[in-house]
DNA sequence: AGAAAGCACACAACCGATTGCACATGAGTT
DNA sequence: AACTCATGTGCAATCGGTTGTGTGCTTTCT
């Protein structure tokens, strides 16, 4: 910079000021001093400028996996929806970084924000750890996360879908095919997923069903108890005829299981889905689901987060899930 | 840092390698200095830190989509692989920035790299960019890519399974099999691509068997031809028992258009892919697949860009990859 | 014509670490 | 007792931008 200024007969400040576009250097000084930064093909220092200006433009998105489950083969949905963050950052002139520090270890947070790696963060996946992320956002205000509210409202921006219309989607449309004996598989006491159960309760209900305990089943998804529910779900396949999933992925398991035991999708069983990842458009027979808008959601994330760091209070906001009919339901 | 100092009675500098544990100081004084900043929860500013020494410990990750593929829902192997480098650097003390430029852009590289926003950069996908990455590996020498070696050698550090190998345990397995006439699907001009293909044509030619031309379709994840690949593929299903794709969602897609047209597999078709996805031991059939190690992968993307930084010349490593037996072949 | 106002730019401090060099202290050597 | 040497610590420069303040010049107005 100091080269460009002295090849531009000008001050350091005034280059600075000239790249920045600012108002107080003249515009044929501006011009100039750009003409000779891009011929002399400058770059600034953004290791300078972070420094200066104490923000990164970088945003920490994590995915906050439980411990049990494997961090690196998470569900495809927690991928491509941190693939669209990346998106809506870069449109907005920010940065990711990527990182698998588990929230549960109590100072994660401080790695980015104190340390100044990144001025924000986007936490994929509340699931059971809401009462730590809540009492970081009271201390530090840079947290978005993706969810479901809970009850007491959070101190963190908050998006996702509104898993209860999501739910009462997925629960009337099996009503409406006609099933009566109704299994949910992947039951976790999250508030995204206890909120989809209860939809799909209130959804059933509508047509005076509803499922019974015995038919309730945990996460396939989990390294210990899942594959005995897979187990158990296979074994009880003539108790019902319809399967609700609370993920694709579970989905998909629970089809692949049944198919191989002789169970016609749909005809004997329906199942149905949740997130639309792009399996479900390929598997045989394609998975009727309920689609969580990636780009939507990530815009959502970046939004909200960049509302915050600007000192505005953490908004709540859920995006409306759309019904995806399909063959196998 | 001077706060720490002042409390402890000695100078910023004293702090300074105290913290860094250099052999300059005194054990007795580094466990004071230590004892003090961890009481008042010291963090050091890394933005100071980059700034000043020049390097970041941040390694830019680009998945080098084509221009006719939508970023966002690129392949998952490239996600999961994405997922595991994160790891691999985390381990090694270095942080990961996700980005989707596209190295299309010729500039790309040096947002990063003259920016000084990132030490190194991994690009996953070599495709059919290996000129330019090669032009600038020589210019920088921060290169890691995931791939297949080309025929006179890169500039730039090379990790990737042994394509030439992973093709040849699918066409021996084929042949192993039984099945005669034989189609290949996915086919693209890219190294990785055409060693696969080779590979393929190796491990049958063992047995006396070839791919006919017209029995070797393009990619089907070609957002304008993809579509009239799989059609053709339909169309001729009668001329084939068995499909050789080139990636584990091809061979998925493949599969469920067949089964849409009541093709059984693996009785009247057999299927085998490339990657081992995890919706491949899903599928049903579950998928028959050569099996590329991410993990491993990762590492070695990992430990080959770091060598490179360090002033070691470009690495080219290829891993064994090894054939998955399932139901579909 | 003189004062006030506005514009365009330069000067220099500053951000918070790291690090080369100088210096002080005490031990060991002749 | 004088000298060398090793060890431990402090001083101050430095990285490359950004920005508050000061200053000279031009324009505008009374």
């Amino acid at each position: 910079m100091a080269d460009i200024a002295a090849l531009a007969g000008v001050s350091k400040s005034t280059v600075s000021r000239a790249l920045a576009d600012s108002p107080l250097v003249n515009n044929k000084t501006k011009a100039l001093v750009r003409k000779i930064a891009k011929e002399k093909n400058y770059r600034f220092n953004s290791a300078a400028r972070n420094f200066r200006t104490k923000q990164t433009l970088t945003i920490a998105v994590i995915i906050a996996a439980a411990d049990d489950v494997e961090w690196s083969i998470s569900d495809p949905f927690f991928l491509e929806i941190t693939a669209a963050i990346a998106e809506a950052l870069d449109q907005r002139g920010h940065q990711l970084l990527l990182t698998r520090t588990r929230p549960q270890q109590a100072e994660w947070i401080e790695t980015f924000i104190r340390n100044r790696q990144a001025d924000g963060v986007i936490v994929i996946g509340q699931g059971s750890i809401h009462t730590q992320l809540n009492e970081l956002a009271e201390q530090f205000d840079v947290l978005s996360v993706w969810g479901a509210p809970v009850e007491g409202g959070q101190a963190y921006a908050l998006a996702g879908s509104n898993n209860l219309q999501g739910g009462r989607l997925a629960g009337e449309h099996i009503a409406e095919t006609g099933r009566k004996r109704i299994a949910f598989v992947g039951y976790q006491d999250h508030p995204e997923i206890a909120s989809r159960f209860a939809g799909v309760q209130q959804g059933l209900a509508e047509y005076q069903l509803n499922i019974s305990s015995e038919l309730v089943f945990g996460s396939l998804m989990d390294r210990n108890t899942g594959e005995k529910s897979l187990e158990q779900l296979v074994n009880r396949r003539d108790e019902y005829d319809a399967v609700i999933a609370a993920s694709d992925m579970q989905a998909l398991k629970v089809m692949s299981a049944l198919q191989s035991v002789g169970v016609d999708i749909p005809r004997d069983v329906a199942v149905i889905g949740y997130d639309d990842i792009p399996a479900a458009a390929i598997y045989h027979p394609t998975l009727t689901t309920i689609r969580q808008d990636r780009s939507a959601g990530a815009e959502l994330l970046v939004d909200n987060l960049l509302k915050v760091l600007d000192g505005k209070g953490p908004s709540c906001i859920e995006l409306e899930p759309e019904l995806i009919i399909r063959e196998s339901a």
